[in-house]
DNA sequence: TGAAAATTCGTAATGATTACGATATAATCA
DNA sequence: TGATTATATCGTAATCATTACGAATTTTCA
């Protein structure tokens, strides 16, 4: 994840009027650095090391905020929400993910099936999609 | 639903050893009745007046089981897991949802993503995907 | 710097899910 | 049918992620 990124982030963050907090900072840093899917729990772990009192609070208020103003992409997986730093911040099309099960790393899928059958739906309302590809990467093919 | 399926979901829960309650019957119907997807709370609201203390242990326990033996089908929506008579049973093949987020329904999507892009995951062990159209269906827009 | 608004902390509440010992029930077979 | 055994259920408590909220703190901007 590009230095260009967070930055970006930091600017939407003003734009919409929300302030720059020191852990709004952290928590930008630490998903443009993971650049995989974090869970809340995660999210706090990583950064009780420099804020031994954060609370929860803060931590999903700001996921939520996060996921409000695009600079998050939300999935949930096995009862929990997970969260990634967007790719559109990056400069990416609309695209969706193969997600490790086990490292939260993710590929893109460069096709997105929605184009495919819309007309399947007549007198629906479509309101948002998910597809997602789940398994093991390469990586922790190897180890395990 | 039909009949069939319920008989074949019955004949499943036999041949796997497992025993033939008058809860799971009562679960089994309901699933076949309401033909779309249902969270645990459901199941208890709808069953307690047949049996007043069905404990959600015993829920649980009946949903995960039905899910190994393939019975019904689970999904996860905001927070809360759901579950589906399985379509497998009733004859049909591999396919996808569209999803009522207000009351359920279901519509199949007659199309498997899958089929277009394997190949961009070379390396990677698939275990599942998930493919879902989230929105409102005609009944409900015409309620709301 | 000072005032106003937003944010965070500390902690408790909520709600879905899971766990478990005691009891009840279904399946099997003599 | 009755006894036996493994499985299922009940009743209830524990767990865990998430949400809520009043008090204290921090950012922003004039």
């Amino acid at each position: 994840m590009t230095g260009a990124s967070v930055e970006k982030a930091i600017q939407l963050l003003k734009e919409k009027g929300y302030k720059y907090t020191d852990k709004r900072q952290s928590m930008i840093e630490l998903f443009a650095q993971a650049d995989r899917y974090l869970t809340a729990k995660e999210v706090q772990k990583y950064l009780k090391q420099t804020y031994p009192s954060l609370s929860y609070d803060t931590i999903y208020r700001n996921l939520y905020s996060f996921v409000e103003m695009n600079i998050l992409e939300e999935t949930e997986l096995s009862g929990e929400k997970m969260f990634r730093f967007s790719c559109s911040l990056d400069g990416q099309h609309h695209h969706h993910h193969f997600i490790c099960t086990k490292c939260g790393m993710t590929k893109n899928i460069h096709m997105c099936p929605m184009d495919f059958f819309k007309e399947q739906l007549d007198g629906c309302e479509i309101q948002s999609h998910r597809f997602e590809i789940f398994g093991t990467c390469e990586n922790c093919l190897k180890v395990s």
